[in-house]
This record gives C-alpha cells, sequence and structure tokens, in this order.
DNA sequence: CCTATTGGGGAACGATCGTTTCCTAATCAA
DNA sequence: TTGATTAGGAAACGATCGTTCCCCAATAGG
C-alpha cells in the first residue's frame, strides 16, 4: 500500500476546499434547521452549482452530516484548547461552561447550536441523526463527569458531589442555555446561569 | 352587548371542535417541527380536507400558533394544577421540576416540546413566534422567582439564595431537559437531574 | 496525441409544497 | 321559500423542493 506518495486521484481536480464550504453550511443549517435549508440557500452560500455540491455530497443529508461532523470537530478542538488552560479540575468545569455561555448570546447565540437543533428537528426521525446526537450528550456528559472526578482528586471539588448526577445536571444546563440563547439573552445573564451552577460545586 | 345570548353566527356551522383539531395538530407540530409538518400531513392527523383546514384557519403559520397558544394554554393549566398541591415555596419548585422532567422522558420525551421546537426553529425568522417564546420563557423564570421568594417567606428556603439567578438556571435546566428528552434518556436520569437542581435550594 | 475519469455549472425533471377554487351542504334572516 | 353566508371536500394551481442530466473543462495514464 502507498502511505506516503499521495496520488491524485484520476479526473478534473476539485476547485474549492471542502471544509471551507462545510463552514459556510453549518452557519446556514445553524440558522435555518434542516428543512428550512434549501439546496439552492445551501449552494449561494458555499459558492457551489447545484450540479457540484452534487458530485461532492450524495444528497442534502450528506450535506447536513458532514457539516455536523465538521461542527463537532472544530467545537471540540476549541473546546479541548480552551480546557487545557484550566488550573484544575474545578476550573476546567468552570471553563467548559463558560465556553457554552459563551456561544449562548449574541450572534453565535441566535445562530444556534447544530447538536440542539439536530436533537429537536431530525433526531426523532432519523437514526443517523439521533446517533450523532447522542454520542455528542453522552461525549460533553462524560466529559464534566471526568472533570468532577479530576477537581475532587485535586482538591478543588468537594468529595461529597456525586461526579455522575451532577455532570447530567450540566449537561442539562448547557443545552438549556442554547436554547436559551436562540432569543437571545444578554451575555450577563448567560453567564449567571454558570455562576450559579458552579455553586453546586462548593 | 349581548353578554349572556349566545347567537349563532350565520352560515353552515363547524362540524368539528376546532381545539380537538389543534390538539392532533401539536403533536404533529412538537414530533415533526413546523418546517417538516406538512398540510398533508396536518389534515391527516386533524382528520380535515385542506379546504376546511383553511375555511378555519388563514394559513400555516396561523395553524401552528392556534397549536402553540393551546398548548401553552393546557401545560400551563396542567402546572398551575401541580403547583397548587404544593406544601411550600421548595416543595412548589420541586413539583415544577418534575413536571418538566416528567414530560421530557418516553413518548412525551420524544415528542418535545412547542416552546424549545419554536425556539430552535422559528424564532429566529419569525418575530411572532419570537415574542410567543419569549413570553413563555420570561413567564417561567418569574414563577420560578416568585417560587424561591415564597420558599424564603415561609422558611423553606435559606434567604441567602439569588432568588433571580437561581430562577434562571432552573429555566436553563428545564429547556435543557426538554432537549435531553429527545434523544429519550430513561425516566431515572432525568429525576435525577431534578434532585441535584434541588440542592441549590439547601 | 487519445481515452478515461472527475469536476463545474446550468437547465430540466418529477414530486411535493402551501394555497385557492369550485361545487355542494347546512344554517339564519326575511 | 329565497338569499346570504359559511363549512365540507376534492381537484387544481403555481412555486419550490431535492435531484439528475448534459455539456464542457481539466486532469492522469497510455
Amino acid at each position: 500500500m502507498d502511505i506516503n506518495t499521495a496520488m491524485r486521484p484520476p479526473g478534473r481536480p476539485r476547485e474549492f476546499e471542502i471544509e471551507e464550504a462545510l463552514d459556510k453550511a453549518i452557519v446556514v443549517f445553524s440558522e435555518r434547521g434542516y428543512h428550512a435549508a434549501s439546496i439552492s440557500g445551501l449552494k449561494d452560500a458555499m459558492g457551489l452549482a447545484a450540479g457540484s455540491l452534487y458530485k461532492a455530497f450524495k444528497d442534502k443529508k450528506a450535506i447536513f452530516l458532514a457539516s455536523f461532523d465538521r461542527y463537532k470537530q472544530v467545537r471540540n478542538a476549541l473546546l479541548d484548547q480552551e480546557l487545557a488552560e484550566g488550573a484544575n479540575g474545578r476550573d476546567k468545569v468552570s471553563r467548559m461552561l463558560r465556553f457554552y455561555a459563551e456561544a449562548s448570546h449574541g450572534v453565535s447565540g441566535r445562530r444556534g447550536c447544530l447538536v440542539v437543533g439536530t436533537a429537536i428537528e431530525l433526531a426523532v426521525y432519523d437514526t443517523e441523526a439521533a446517533e450523532r446526537v447522542g454520542r455528542s450528550m453522552a461525549r460533553s456528559e462524560a466529559l464534566f463527569d471526568t472533570l468532577i472526578r479530576e477537581g475532587q482528586a485535586d482538591g478543588s471539588i468537594p468529595a461529597a458531589i456525586d461526579p455522575a448526577a451532577t455532570a447530567r445536571l450540566l449537561l442539562s444546563v448547557t443545552q438549556g442555555l442554547r436554547v436559551l440563547g436562540k432569543t437571545g439573552p444578554n451575555r450577563d445573564r448567560a453567564f449567571s446561569v454558570v455562576d450559579t451552577a458552579m455553586k453546586l460545586l462548593d
């Protein structure tokens, strides 16, 4: 097998970066939702002709799932980067909550979260969408759980706290923030929720 | 003005109960969302012909807004009834949280909340929808605030709690529960969130 | 060079969307 | 009974949906 030689595939090379196009699609899907996002609107936003879109993706759902995966990849990377700067478990939990609060107001708040949107609009009738949402939620919940245990180990979070139960609550809070952000509460109100939630770790 | 005499309007009388039809529409809109709910699907669920639907409602959005209002009316009545049985402020907060947890699992969880769905799918681009969502959220937040203050007055909730901030957090929790309920966590997990949230009132 | 293969782009497709029209049925006022 | 008004229901409408087709451009291999 060729591993080092990056051979070019046959045929005309693609003229656009697929990830750049997906970043545009993410905005459309996030703001409008899956069903209200038309191929016409997507191709305009992505700067492609309908034919080219269908060369790159099987169908509308494939565009959506690729956008979802790209969205998760980018958001996860940003979150990991934020968590890496945390001083201890408690600080990391706080940073994670603030990460969601920051996304839940203003322009990005009104744009909305693709995971929440997918849960609401698609998960019930689409298995692939439901799996992705489930995995995303489970990952966040597990991450909160891990960070809480980390805090208990380093002494920044009391041992009496129930990590699993508290992780579930914090997951609930973040998803709720994303919903509230759609009708645009201001920044202070979003961060007030974070401050209050952190009292659970006292 | 005639107050006691309920005069019948001219023309052929309507053969169906508008509120019963709306209850069917609520199920369709909740499960599928606004855009994926077709007139064809709505008329089947409501047991009406398309023509009759448009005699009763101006357009699809009018059907939706009427469904939303009916949904809020029914849910508010159920919640008020539940709260009336509360022994004190703390118990009422707990009952309100459990009211949402009960709706956030199983069939009704997967069906989803019309308020959350409207916030996600419609609020950004539709003023009337956004107003309704905003009013609903504000009402819930104010209710939590009132119940917390009531608890502080009757001694069931410590005076040190910040009612406004805690109300915002609890609103966040309930909306988050509704999102999580879409991918169907079981009953125990939903109620575990309630138990953990109640620790904020200790 | 020629052939095979893939991408870009626009026109066209059938299906379905929300809505209107049209005809009949049922009610009230006169 | 007649006229006005509204509801029930089916058929039809134009618009838009997601998707495919077709033609040309660009690349690789022979």
